[in-house]
DNA sequence: GCAAAAGTGTTACGTCTACACCCATGC
DNA sequence: GCATGGGTGTAGACGTAACACTTTTGC
């Protein structure tokens, strides 16, 4: 292993949490105090991130920015797209940091991004680590609040095309929880019954039998998975592409 | 300007274009000889592509590279995915080849794509290019061929989300040449009335008054063209997502 | 027994699919 | 005048949208 870095080239992620009532993203807390009034005071928020090592590959040093937040292992980790404007790091916040960092100012960023159920992550430093509503965010360094954005436009469109809503949602999910994911993500409303119909017809939706579960009270109700091999062999004989639009939207 | 380059930094290009009934990609001729036993003959075709300058970003770089195929300007180029792989260089063509232009053989290369109709493209440097049809492609140096696979993927996937398809066809074009467009695409047959009828309906297709056009032979037929002002209109108020789709599929 | 969320069916309407022939032009 | 691709209409099947009440459980 050459635990070297290579000082142009990052890797950053943006962790998607889906809460009960909005998405969120984790972000890292960024602090430098120098007690020095020619330099300015860091204290905001980044995305979780490194340089790659060298004989690390991208998707491994994605993997490890992962570990040092959670012991969850994250199946759905996508590459997203690149940064590497000359003009990215440009506030004295910034340039302070990269300085104080050892980093070059121009550096390339991949950015990967994550979904999970936000319940599922359990963060290891509460400290350095905070979940915000994609809608409402902090003070944010860098040019990361353009990377959330546009990673969130991405992740909105890859929801209709792709089956990525159940990566959002618990392994074993109540049809109430996926149509209420539905609704978080696109910003819109569903009629429960049409849901229920059309979701249950879908043959890679199968109901667990027999097991329910507690909700935040009263009634328990039906747990169903995702069968990513069901859904998998109807893809290949075509025609399946955008079928997650299926599930929601009057076509017109 | 910094002229000089960052050698761990490229940006590569695949470009796409729309023929009569196939789709093609574009490809630099890739030739050096020592003539020297023990170093192998490379001639296979790659990405036109280079490393980045120190003073241009990503999407400058993709410009110039585009610059020195065609005098063409192409709007649409969009940014992929990144490959940074360690192993990434690693037949002794591929090395020796880098080895000898004063490369990094761990380089992370930045893709663009670019889709435009073949026709279109007027190459300056003929000999040094090619087209190829995407599904029978020659002898592919580097990852190349895995890269122009993604692309394609990625690209199919865009075209039933978002109104890539206007780009591979003429700006002013005919039902049919859509038609056709969409068929060699996504590898399907579509019932032309049935196209059409849907087709004419979006307010975002507008037919140009009077102009025809003169086919390869016979009848003249109408023109079309995509207004893009429309459609952003349309999209505003949500639910427009997955228009694509709705020209030709059978939602099941 | 009551509060809270889960779960259920029907009808009217609109859209999609399937299908075969005439039209306008160039030669 | 004929060959070629351009262009057109309808009916039956299917899927969608709209809509309000009952059920099951925990407390």
């Amino acid at each position: 292993m050459d635990f070297r870095k290579i000082n142009n080239l990052a890797v950053d992620c943006v962790i998607f949490g889906l809460g009960a009532d909005n998405l969120y993203v984790l972000l890292k807390k960024r602090s430098l105090n120098l007690f020095n009034e020619n330099y300015p005071v860091i204290e905001d928020w980044i995305l979780p991130g490194e340089n790659v090592f060298k004989s690390n590959n991208l998707g491994q040093s994605a993997e490890k920015i992962l570990k040092d937040i959670t012991d969850n292992n994250f199946t759905n980790r996508k590459q997203f797209r690149s940064y590497g404007n000359q003009k990215r790091v440009k506030t004295d916040k910034d340039l302070l940091w990269v300085r104080s960092k050892g980093g070059k100012s121009r550096t390339i960023t991949v950015v990967y991004y994550i979904t999970a159920p936000k319940e599922n992550i359990e963060i290891i430093e509460e400290n350095n680590f905070q979940w915000f509503p994609v809608e409402t965010l902090p003070e944010i360094g860098f040019d990361h609040e353009l990377i959330i954005q546009n990673s969130y436009e991405d992740l909105k469109s890859k929801i209709i095309t792709e089956p990525v809503m159940f990566d959002l949602v618990p392994t074993k999910f109540t049809l109430n929880e996926l149509q209420s994911a539905f609704q978080i993500l696109l910003n819109i409303e569903l009629d429960n019954r049409n849901f229920r119909k059309k979701t249950i017809s879908k043959p890679y939706i199968v109901p667990l039998i027999d097991k329910k579960k507690i909700a935040g009270s009263k009634k328990p109700s039906k747990l169903y998975m995702f069968s990513k091999d069901v859904y998998d062999k109807i893809s290949e004989k075509e025609y399946m592409i955008g079928t997650m639009l299926m599930l929601i939207f009057k076509i017109f």
